[in-house]
DNA sequence: AGGAAAATTGGGGTTTCCCCCTGATTCGTC
DNA sequence: GACGAATCAGGGGGAAACCCCAATTTTCCT
């Protein structure tokens, strides 16, 4: 019997992924959660043997409760639910300590396919995923890391401010640090993307899944 | 018996949405459209009661896929599914003749009672809707339509170059008229759009699908 | 363990651009 | 004529972008 915890923010998809979950009779879903904080608390409470957690949740993204769940020393697999499609994205999601990687334009069997093999210790990619991350292998004269992967934690954490319409002094004061702080952290994640307006940051945020549109 | 048609572009989310409307046993559902093209084509084929259609969806969005079947007759009422709650997409789905705006964060249920109202005849919006929608209504002065329709040619013109990252002076010379000329126009389409930063402009040139992400 | 490299934090100063305010002129349309 | 749209213009406040710099901590590699 496997036990699951679902977060997703959207109730009406919750309660879709629980029924396609349940039809599988040694499938049990022990808790449901609406956003990033709520999954960590209850994936930490009651330990299910898998976690399917979408991206898009308010509070805590899921990337960032995964990156938790890691550091709490948790050993559910984690099984993340996404929207996108892009390199970059899968990237940050394996890093932070993902066991898979599910596209939501994927058939219910293959989120049971999903977790059958992180339930054995394997990782699991869709297929529209496997081929990117393959590409990206493939060719390391593209510059390796589509961008975001060369980013400092502190540098995504404030590209994505800025691309959300945050001034650099309301990112100062969201981050509790100086204002000349954030200006040297968009100096060089700027120089680093090589992007140096604010819409090519906002776009590129876009892109990377960073920030919706 | 209703009979029903599901539009999403994400297969997970389709599977999930028609399990929960065959949880009645007096729903059917006839046909799944994974775009707004193929919506339409099938919708137009096979009739069906209610379209329970995703705003989000390549190749044709669910509001454009509602103007179209709006504009060839189609008497199926048309169920709108979003994730996003604000305002300006309320007023732009409804206008494109849709019969109701379910919010994706709402339990199976009320997409039930959506299905039953719009058979009646009657709209459905979701309760956190229709708190927007008042407030809309309750506030003459900027009830206008709260999107691009609003903008002249050559705002919208100048707000795509900004999107796309050009600076005034760029615009300037690319428009072939002055700096000073370009920066009324900006300033205009800002107070029109209630835009104050350049974030805020390029996601919103995106949503209304004025450039790339 | 020890040292190198990177990340994070903080500061000063300059230049450019953005943003808002006010005003004016021309053109076409209703 | 009245109106809206597009064009042009100056000035002022403020933010951003880019330059210089440096202290501390964390991370990584040998």
């Amino acid at each position: 019997m496997v036990s699951i915890v679902v977060a997703d923010d959207h109730k009406i998809v919750r309660e879709g992924l629980i029924r396609l979950l349940e039809a599988r009779e040694d499938f049990t879903v022990i808790g449901e959660a609406s956003n990033g904080e709520e999954a960590v608390a209850m994936v930490l409470e009651r330990r299910p043997d898998v976690v399917l957690m979408d991206i898009n949740m308010p509070k805590l993204s899921g990337i960032d409760a995964t990156r938790q769940l890691g550091k709490a020393g948790c050993t559910s697999k984690i099984l993340v639910l996404s929207m996108h499609e892009s390199r970059a994205y899968v990237e940050e999601v394996l890093r932070a300590g993902a066991s898979g990687y599910v596209v939501k334009n994927s058939a219910s069997k293959d989120v049971h396919n999903a977790i059958d093999a992180v339930r054995s210790g394997a990782s699991y990619l869709s297929p529209a995923i496997t081929q990117q991350v393959v590409d990206a292998i493939a060719r390391p004269g593209d510059g390796g890391p589509s961008g975001i992967s060369m980013l400092t934690d502190r540098e995504r954490e404030v590209l994505k401010l800025i691309a959300e319409g945050l001034s650099s002094k309301e990112i100062a004061s969201e981050l509790g640090v100086s204002l000349k702080t954030v200006d040297s952290h968009r100096s060089n994640l700027m120089e680093k993307l090589d992007i140096h307006k604010v819409s090519g940051l906002v776009r590129f945020a876009i892109r990377a899944g960073m920030v919706e549109a």
